[in-house]
DNA sequence: TCCTTTTCATTGACTAGGAAACTACTGCAG
DNA sequence: CTGCAGTAGTTTCCTAGTCAATGAAAAGGA
């Protein structure tokens, strides 16, 4: 009746619904291992490659530098990565992950799995299929790049 | 070959990812008519209905008192809403659109509109049908009820 | 070589929201 | 009718992020 539309009428609004839900549920699964979404996110970054500058991160996160900066400073004080200088260039210096947060890593990305697996569980195996083909394809022909947080 | 799982092989991550950008996208949009996408949220529940109480919004946005306090205070600040004392109940105090927010609810809608049309505009019209059934049946299977922001 | 421009990272100010403490009021038990 | 438990809303403190200003170092041009 009325010529105002629902939010209900809108994709982006259920996919936002959807979105957080699954966010929130990974949230307090690697809550108990004690770092927040982002700092896993960063880890992940991190995980299997040399250790590499904010700038980098700040790239392949899509966060912006005073972002990671911060978040790099939790995760040092955490002793999860390391700072060593760089010997070229003074204004840089490369983060990777400590011995410690390297072993945190694993153990992380199987909550992931879990997370994912357990959140879709409610569809058919046809139906999840299809979202993630749609996904997707909606990433691809949007140019959609900025990795954002799992 | 690394038994670490990629983010990439989670579909909640490309879940957010695209989650992301719609309601980037959209905040763009409304920022031209100088509010926020929670700000519209806040509009849009109370447009076409009675002056209710900050309880009542906090639940069907899905956010805390406190927030929607604040929230409410910038729209007020903004002449965009009005509160209005209970007479029973000297607690409470209703928040109702005025004149001017009430105007404005429709153009936000319809950038809504744009905004969904436009993004999703990239799938055919049978992906398009399929993630709204699929995204739908999740939210339900799953039991989300949390009216997120649009 | 010296000066200017650019680049890298950090910092500070600000926005947004959640959790919990706090305030004011209601309403019920005695 | 008094006092106390519960309820509604606000406030404070915290986390997290952006943006813009800043400082330090490198690079390039005259």
């Amino acid at each position: 009746m009325t010529p105002v539309s629902e939010s209900t009428d809108h994709t982006g609004f259920w996919m936002r619904m959807v979105s957080n839900a699954v966010s929130q549920s990974f949230a307090r699964k690697v809550e108990t291992e004690g770092v927040t979404v982002a700092e896993w996110a960063f880890m992940r970054a991190l995980y299997d490659m040399d250790p590499m500058p904010p700038s980098v991160l700040a790239n392949r996160m899509g966060m912006t530098k005073g972002a990671i900066s911060k978040l790099a400073d939790r995760l040092l004080a955490k002793g999860l990565i390391a700072r060593t200088e760089s010997a070229a260039d003074k204004r840089v210096h490369n983060l990777g992950l400590t011995r410690e947060g390297n072993a945190k890593v694993p153990v992380l990305a199987s909550l992931a799995d879990e997370n994912d697996a357990e959140f879709f569980s409610v569809l058919t195996k046809e139906e999840h299929e299809r979202l993630d083909l749609i996904l997707k394809a909606l990433a691809e022909r949007r140019g959609l790049k900025t990795t954002p947080v799992d």
